[in-house]
DNA sequence: TAGCCTTAACTTGTATACATGAGGACAAAG
DNA sequence: CTTTGTCCTCATGTATACAAGTTAAGGCTA
């Protein structure tokens, strides 16, 4: 898993180690990336660093110094919180645009599929999680379609491409498997009432319903922070967090 | 006004005349940008032009084109009401946070003062549209910044740096001053309310009302777009429309 | 004539040398 | 001892030459 991006250009190569090492918390929120430093680093010139830095400031992951020159971004709990909040809000506006605007046929048979595969995990002895990671990553990535909305779509993908705010995120927690079964089957639940309420034109309970359900992963964050490092250290996501 | 910027870098400058072409509908929707011809257009090198096409692609004024390059991305009307009213969106769970978190009577004193500012500009014979257009833009500002979250601050930002998205556009319009300033009299209303309900906790109320708020300049926007080129002409925000 | 392959033109990707400007250290003067 | 000014260092800004990949056109073959 280590290094071996083979994409085609550099920057792309950059790009991919550098986001790596920050969500991966190398580099400690505020610290400033020179490209000289890191070029040598990676072993290319400055001109793809540069390029993989504005990309990566694109991202969010990165702030301009006022100076010029880039900032690894720090994100605080409360950072993470409140992004996660902020999904919550942008699925629950696709929801209601959904419910408000009316959903193609094609489309809601895709979401009932969706739901019907996420059900059949569940009737396995040993949950596949990462199955069902795909999964809800479809249905919301789905639910952003449904809302015929592309500058919501768009801003529902850079939201979400934060791995902490993703809807899949903490799913890689091995230490609390059975508990979270549980909490999936809940989530499942949620997924089932946002389609009905979309079907049934109900812009208000799909609203409800979409923001909720992210309430599911901003407790689960919340959990999470309030007991000590043992269990963190399982999650991935986490370990950009600015202590 | 025209063209005489003297910020310090290259790249700086040419962000400014290309994103002011952009707006300006120099280049329609789907246009590919190329770097040597914007360098040789320009009078600078390559770097500065890559730099700055980034930057635009970054706000999303630009889309990247899958092998490489970038793309005039288009703007058709449904994206502008659907920002307009994403803008609605965000504005509205800040004024939700705001209520639900508290605000502190510094911001409270703040955004009064602001109100009352703008209510002097009503007192006097002829309108001044550019005072109510800075006023209204610190209001807004203010707002976001009420809601305590960092995240939400940024994401407003950059929506609303997308001029016809912004809470000021739209006021440049010379054609309908008399029955603009009655709607912004209204709007003015919805100001005052929205901070009382701030105030009083009321946090449904606030969410409510920012959203409606928005749905002001919605109405605009469809007002002007269902008359003719005629009323078009006047409102700068809007050159940018793929026709 | 249709389809494919080759090739050439054009565009972006990359390296590197040089320019510019910001920030800090050190020294001198108050 | 503080403050201010200058100089030096280092990071980013810029230009340009060259590499590599993409696209489309033209001709060849079936």
């Amino acid at each position: 898993m280590a290094g071996l991006e083979r994409t085609s250009t550099h920057a792309q190569r950059a790009l991919i180690t550098l986001r790596k090492r920050i969500l991966g918390g190398a580099y400690p929120g505020g610290t400033r990336l020179f490209e000289v430093a890191l070029a040598e680093d990676l072993g290319i010139s400055r001109t793809p660093v540069r390029d993989a830095l504005q990309r990566l400031g694109a991202e969010g992951l990165l702030d301009r110094a006022p100076a010029g020159g880039f900032v690894v971004r720090g994100f605080a709990v409360r950072d993470v919180v409140d992004t996660i909040e902020l999904r919550g809000v942008l699925e629950g506006t696709a929801a209601r645009l959904a419910a408000e605007r009316g959903v193609s046929a094609d489309h809601l048979a895709q979401a009932r599929s969706i739901l019907h595969q996420i059900d059949a995990l569940f009737l396995v002895q040993s949950f596949d999680m990462e199955a069902y990671s795909n999964f809800n990553t479809q249905f919301h990535h789905l639910l952003a379609q449904l809302s015929q909305s592309a500058v919501l779509i768009r801003e529902i993908d850079r939201i979400t491409a934060l791995p902490f705010a993703s809807p899949s995120a903490f799913l890689d927690d091995q230490s609390r498997q059975a508990e979270l079964v549980k909490t999936l089957s809940a989530a499942q639940g949620q997924h089932r009432a946002l389609i009905e309420a979309i079907e049934a034109r109900e812009g208000f309970r799909a609203e409800s319903l979409a923001r909720e359900h992210a309430r599911a992963a901003r407790r689960n964050v919340e959990f999470l922070l309030s007991h000590e490092a043992a269990l963190r250290e399982g999650v991935q996501s986490l370990a950009i967090l600015s202590s």
